[in-house]
DNA sequence: AATGAATGAGGATTCATTCAT
DNA sequence: AATGAATGAATCCTCATTCAT
C-alpha cells in the first residue's frame, strides 16, 4: 500500500487522471478482491487483505462499495460479465449437431478455466445458507438463472419439439454437470482435463435429449448415441 | 482429536456414569457443530456458536477437540460414516444392469437427501482452497477418494473390459454429476427431484460406459440403453 | 463559521443566482443538521448523516463550516434565534401580575413545543461535559445566560425590591423548572400538558417571590397567591 | 492496563481469589465505565477507554456484558441502587410537615450530589431519541418510574385527600424540579447550592399541594405558605 | 462555489485459544 | 471431567477531516 501511494505521488503528473480517477481505484479494488476471494472464499476475503493488495486504505473501499457483501457481489458480477462476453464470440459454425454441441461444451469449459471466480465464489455462497438478503449470494443466483435460460434456449433451438418439462430437466442437468466438473477440476487440479470431460458431458446430454425425444415422439426417432 | 478419542477409550473408567457423560457431551458438541457447519460453512462455524447451541462452555469444546479444525474434521468423518452405513444396506439385488445402475443412483440420491451435511460442508471446504492443508479439508478429500474407489469398483464390476483410463474418467464423471445435482437440489430446493435427476444421470453414465466400450472394443458391443 | 459567514457577505457577488444557491445550500445543511442533532445528539450527528440528509457531499459541508463543532454551534444559534423571535412578539399586555406571569410561562412553554431542538440539543451538550471547551457547548451556555438575564430582568420588573441574591436564586429556579418540565414532556410525550405544568411552575415561582419578599421586608407583604 | 496485569501476576498468591474472581473484574469494569460515562456521556464512553481504565482487555468486557448498551444499563442500575439505599436510611423523624418535606428535599439533593451518575447519564439518554430497544435508556426510564412512584406515595401520605390527578401532576412537577436543579448544578458547578435550591423547590411543591387541596376541598383549607 | 476521492484513527464486537482451578 | 475467566489479534465499518481540481 505504502509504495503504491508513494509511486502515485512521485510519478510526474503528465497525464492528470481525468476526473480524479476513481474508476481506476474501483478497478484496483475489484481486482484485489477477485484474486483474494478466488483464493480464500467469502469469509477469507478480509477488507484488510483487499486493502493491502489494492494499495488503497480500507476506508477507501467503502467509498466504492457499501460493504463487503456488495464488494463480493460486484466481483461476481464482473467475473460473470467477462465470462459471458468471452463466450459470446464463437456462437455459430458448421458441422453436424453433435459436433456443434461438443464445440459449445468445449468453449464453456475453456472460458471457465479462464475466469472461474464467479463460479467458485458463487458455488461457495450458494452452499452456505446465508441469509437470503445477502447481496452477493443473490447476485450469483440471478446470474445462474441467466445461464440456465441460455442453456434452455440452446436446447430448444437444438430440439424444437422437446417438451418444456424436458427442457427444464435437461437444463438443470446441463448446469449440474458443468458445476460438478468445475468442482472436480478445482479439487483435482489439472490432472483431469476439464475440456475433455465437458465433451463427455455434452455427449451425455445429447444422448439424453434424443432419448427424451424418443420417449415423447416414439415414431420419429431412434436411439442415436 | 484422534488421540483424545483413543485416550478416552483406553483409560479404564471406574464409574460408568462419568464416561457416559463425557461421551454424551462429545456427541452434543458434534451435533451442534454439524448443524451449524451445515448451515454456515467452516468460517461461519464459530466456537462460540457451537458452545451456545450445544449448551457447553467453549473451553469444554477444547477438552474434546484439539482445535476448531479437528472439530470440523470429526463432523465430516461422522457424517460420512453415517452416510456410508445408510448406503451399505441395499447393495445387491436382481434385475438387469440398467435397473441395477438406476437403483444404485436412487439409493445414493436418497441418502444424500437424508444426511447432506458432510457433502455440503465438504464441497465448501474443497472450494475454499484454504492455504494451510487443513485437517477438515483433507479429511473430506480422503473421503471423496473412498467414494471414488467405490464408484470405480462398481464400474469395473459392471464392465470388466473397460480400460483403466476410462474407469478413471467415468468415475470422475459419476461423482461430478452427483455433486452437481446435489448443488442443484441445494439451490433450487425441492422443485427439482433429486432422485429422478440421479436416475437420469445414471442413464447417462451407463450410455457413456457402453460408448467407451464400443470405442475400445468396437466389435463386441452395440448400443444397449 | 463566523468568518465564513462574513466573508460571504463582504465579497461582492456579480451573479445573484450564485449567491442564492450558496445560501440555500448552507440552509439545507443547517436544516439537516438540526433535525439529526435534535434526534441523536452531538455524537450521533455524523457529517455523513448530515451529508446524506441534506443531499450535499460531505466535503461541501466543510466549505460552509470549519468543522463539525461549528456546524452544531450554528444550529444552536439559529434555533435559539428563531425561538427568541417567536417569544418576543407577545411581550406586554394588561391583567394583574399573576395573570402576566402565567401568560409569560404559557408563551415560553408553547414556543418550546414548537422548536425544541435547541433546548434538547443544548441540554445534551451541557450534560455531556466534553473535556475541550467545545464551541457548540459554549454557544449554548452563552444563550442560556441570555435567557437567564431576561428572566432576571422580568423578576426585577415584577418585584423591584427583591434583593439581587434572591433574583439570582429565583432566576436559577425559573430556568431549572423550565428545563425539568421540558424534559418531562420530552420523556413522557404528550401525556403531560406542558403548558398547564408551566403555569403551575409560574405560580410556584410567584409564590416564592412573595415569600422571599416577605422574608426580606416582613412588614410590607402578605401572602398573595 | 499493563501494570495492572503485571501487578496481578507478581503479587504473591496468598489469597487465591475465591472462585476465580470474576466478581471483582465485573466491579472494576463497572467502576471504570461509571467514571468515564459520568465524564463523557454514552457515546463518549468507548470500550477501549473502559478497557484501559479498568485494566482488563476490551474483549474481557464482553465476558461480563453483552454489549456497550448493557454495560451502560448496568452502570445506571447500580448507580440508582446505591442512590436509593443512600436515601432509604433517614426515612422518618419528627417536626411539622413543612420541616419534614424540607428534610426530604435536602436528603435527595445531598444524595444526588454524591452519586449522580445515573441521573446525568439517564437524562442524556432520555434526551437523545435513541431507538426504544436501547437497554440503557429503557433501564433509566424504568428507574424514573420507580422514583416517581415513590414521590407519589410520599405525596399521598402527606395529603391523603389529594385527588389522584393532582398526585400525578405534582409528582411530575417534583421530579421536573429535581431534574432541572440537577442540571443547573451540573452546568453552573458549585456556585449554586443544590441543597438550598432543593429546599426552595420543596417549599414550592408544598405550597402547590395546599393550593390544590384548597381548590378541591375549599372549606377545609386555607392558604398556608 | 463546490466536490470526488482519499485517508488514518478509532469505533464496537467476535475470534480461536489458553490456563488455572 | 470440565469450566470460568481471560486474552491479543482480527473482524467490519464509520469517523471527521483534507485536498486537488
Amino acid at each position: 500500500m505504502a509504495d503504491q501511494h508513494i509511486e502515485q505521488r512521485t510519478r510526474p503528473r503528465t497525464e492528470r487522471r481525468r476526473r480524479a480517477d476513481g474508476e481506476q481505484s474501483r478497478r484496483r479494488i475489484l481486482d484485489a478482491a477477485a484474486q483474494i476471494a478466488g483464493e480464500r472464499g467469502y469469509d477469507g476475503t478480509s477488507i484488510a487483505a483487499v486493502s493491502s493488495r489494492s494499495g488503497l486504505p480500507a476506508s477507501s473501499i467503502y467509498w466504492y462499495f457499501a460493504n463487503k457483501d456488495e464488494l463480493i457481489a460486484a466481483v461476481i458480477e464482473r467475473s460473470f460479465g467477462s465470462w459471458l462476453s468471452a463466450l459470446d464470440v464463437p456462437d455459430d459454425h458448421g458441422g453436424d449437431t453433435d459436433d456443434r454441441v461438443r464445440a459449445m461444451a468445449g468453449a464453456v469449459a475453456r472460458t471457465l478455466l479462464d475466469s472461474p471466480d464467479f463460479l467458485r465464489l458463487g458455488l461457495m455462497l450458494a452452499l452456505e445458507r446465508r441469509p437470503s438478503e445477502a447481496t452477493a449470494r443473490t447476485k450469483f443466483l440471478e446470474i445462474r438463472e441467466i445461464a440456465r435460460n441460455r442453456v434452455e434456449g440452446a436446447l430448444r433451438a437444438l430440439a424444437p419439439s422437446l417438451p418444456e418439462e424436458s427442457v427444464r430437466r435437461l437444463g438443470t442437468y446441463v448446469i449440474a454437470g458443468a458445476d460438478g466438473l468445475f468442482i472436480a477440476h478445482e479439487i483435482d487440479g489439472d490432472t483431469q482435463d476439464l475440456v475433455a470431460m465437458s465433451e463427455l458431458h455434452a455427449h451425455a446430454v445429447f444422448a439424453a435429449v434424443t432419448r427424451e425425444l424418443s420417449l415423447t415422439h416414439p415414431q420419429q426417432h431412434r436411439s442415436s448415441s
